[in-house]
DNA sequence: TCGTGGTTACAAAAAGGTGCGTAATTTACT
DNA sequence: AGTAAATTACGCACCTTTTTGTAACCACGA
């Protein structure tokens, strides 16, 4: 199903985790067991479709567990895996390294100067 | 355009990060100063535009630093910074955590002979 | 004219949103 | 009591938005 045919390590983590939800969904996840509709209203932006598909995706990689139980109003719970909790201290170091890095580098549009990342095509 | 002011580091890492260049080019930055054309060498799949646009994020990011030489075909040097030096083995790590996972995780549901992504991983 | 590093305009592709359908049981209303 | 509606976690089809590819162009000097 997953067709990672691997060059790289790196680059397959990276497929997974890259877009604006797999690492918020962790996150969330971290707290503790969550249900679908659970995580829809941890973050309201996200549609249906992207929660199943990203969902799907963890589960695929081996970072969530999906738990389906019998019943009426069908009921479905979302928990990390071991290897995802795993997980969470790594991506909160990427996260540390950001605020470090943001708040040493004297760059463009990262601290408190600007935040407006405007291609003027040559500031040279 | 793309506003950068985000709530969470995380996410506005993920959002520098995300895509499969970004971890590759810094790969290969790591090696030390290259061109432009070094870089597409390295990675022939690119196309000039998105390594452009993608080494300028990189760049904003303060991750990569630029630097241009006058003369005749116009010369480019494109280097890691010292955050961007800091930020390879936290990448590195996400790796190693993904070697790991997928060795030891046989998740349910999935294909049992699929699930061992054998990666010889042979970087550094 | 070539080669470098880069930009722009347009086209193609991929990602994402919206809304409907579905299941089996409970509740709501008449 | 009988019918309709609501509930949960999706799948699917259709359509819009965003991203990426393609190609042409620019500047300069050998």
């Amino acid at each position: 199903m997953k067709s990672l045919v691997s060059r790289c390590p790196i680059e397959e983590v990276m497929q997974i985790l890259s877009g604006r939800w797999p690492t918020l969904l962790i996150y969330y996840l971290k707290q503790g067991t969550k249900r679908f509709s659970d995580l829809r209203r941890d973050n309201p932006t996200i549609s249906h479709k992207m929660l199943t598909l990203e969902l799907r995706k963890l589960e695929d990689a081996g970072i969530v567990e999906r738990t389906e139980f019998e019943g009426y109003p069908l009921r479905v719970e979302y928990q990390l895996t071991p290897a995802g909790h795993r997980l969470v201290p790594l991506i909160d170091a990427l996260g540390d390294w950001w605020e470090t890095t943001s708040d040493t580098s004297p760059h463009p549009g990262s601290t408190d100067a600007e935040a407006a990342v405007s291609n003027t095509a040559s500031r040279d």
